[in-house]
DNA sequence: GCGTTATGAATGAAAG
DNA sequence: CTTTCATTCATAACGC
């Protein structure tokens, strides 16, 4: 089971209700900012990344890999639906390559090191890389930094008032959804980390092969 | 409320103008209901502890314990959520923008007129325009002509000659992304994000490189 | 209140 | 490199 982040079946609540709260402080529902809102997605995605990483890590390391090798195959894996589902059929080719969490981490790092010039070599070499954590060609590799630099570069006519200056063009990106396989156990260690949460055991997480059930 | 990740730190937490925010009433906010924070505080929970057991796991099987015990302590890098640039008038609109019918009219006029492609100078103009009437920005005017044209485009070869099963066309592309393999889109949407930790990634925490190929 | 539909937004790929 | 196209994702709006 999942937990989609975009949940929209409970949406009981309205905006109008929102300026209420923050005047009575008084209503079921809490309000984010949608600013809140992407940061709390964000925050998640990188978790999910750094578990892949991690996951990534240890199998490396060690000779005894208890897990699969990604969760991102499973969390927000990224096989193309149509080619796994595929019954047989002539799987259609993917016509859009999607970006591994994995990949795109390694990726946004390269050219935030401002190294990752273009270069055909440096691009040999990158596709390299990513393709360790999924299909990957040159060309696409190619594609992203030039999407990637254009677009970073047409970007600030978005508002003209910005607090300060902010992390700029090296800006973190992450996707992939989280997975949950919430269920029994109890860290509550870690409840200060976040609210008082509920049960959010991993055990079995790290000993199956299905993440999420 | 607040959404703490980490208590140390990046300790930049600006609670008031969070409320500030609210009570100014940019109507940018979204309301969650208790279940869905509920679903963000597991989600959110459930990486924390998963990151921390690999860590675990990891310094368990490995003779090179990397990481401190927590990802938690480490995931400084995990900015707190209410941080971000929430100042009263920064971005307005960071989700889907709705045109208001004169809006809507004008831009379907411009359009009609037949000035093709609208250059970025255009683009600008008609912005200015088009904030007479409600809340716009010229990323949106641009997305609205790329997609006015693109559907447009689309809607002719329609072939009459449909036969049976074709009526989903657009119906079963929501459904397809049933669980978590749904990945998000946006990226560099979040560019503007305020983000503590830039890089993600861990592996200049460990040293990696080498484990990464 | 839940499932569709229409459409704003993101982005890989390609053209210019 | 810059601009445009095509495809896909996410969600406001709408119908039941």
């Amino acid at each position: 089971m999942c937990l989609k982040l975009t949940e929209r079946g409970e949406d009981k609540v309205v905006k109008e209700e929102m300026e209420q709260e923050s005047l009575n402080g008084t209503f079921d529902g809490r309000v984010m900012t949608e600013e809140q809102m992407e940061t709390l997605r964000k925050q998640i995605a990188i978790y999910a990344v750094l578990c892949d990483q991690l996951v990534f890590l240890h199998n490396s390391l060690s000779s005894v890999p208890l897990l699969s090798s990604g969760l991102s195959s499973m969390g927000g894996g990224y096989f193309d639906p149509m080619v796994a589902s595929s019954s047989a059929q002539g799987m259609s080719t993917r016509h859009r390559w999607t970006p591994t969490s994995m990949q795109l981490q390694i990726l946004e790092n390269i050219y935030k090191e401002g190294s990752g010039t273009p270069n055909p070599r440096r691009i040999k070499e990158i596709t390299m890389e990513l393709s360790e954590h999924g299909e990957i060609t040159e060309k696409s590799v190619y594609n992203w930094f030039q999407n990637r630099r254009a677009r970073s570069k047409r970007k600030q006519p978005q508002t003209t008032t910005i607090t300060s200056g902010q992390a700029d063009d090296a800006a973190v990106t992450t996707e992939e959804r989280g997975s949950c396989g919430g269920d029994s156990g109890g860290f509550e260690s870690y409840e200060h980390i976040l609210f008082p949460s509920p049960d959010l055991g991993i055990e079995h997480l790290l000993n199956t092969d299905k993440f999420i059930d």
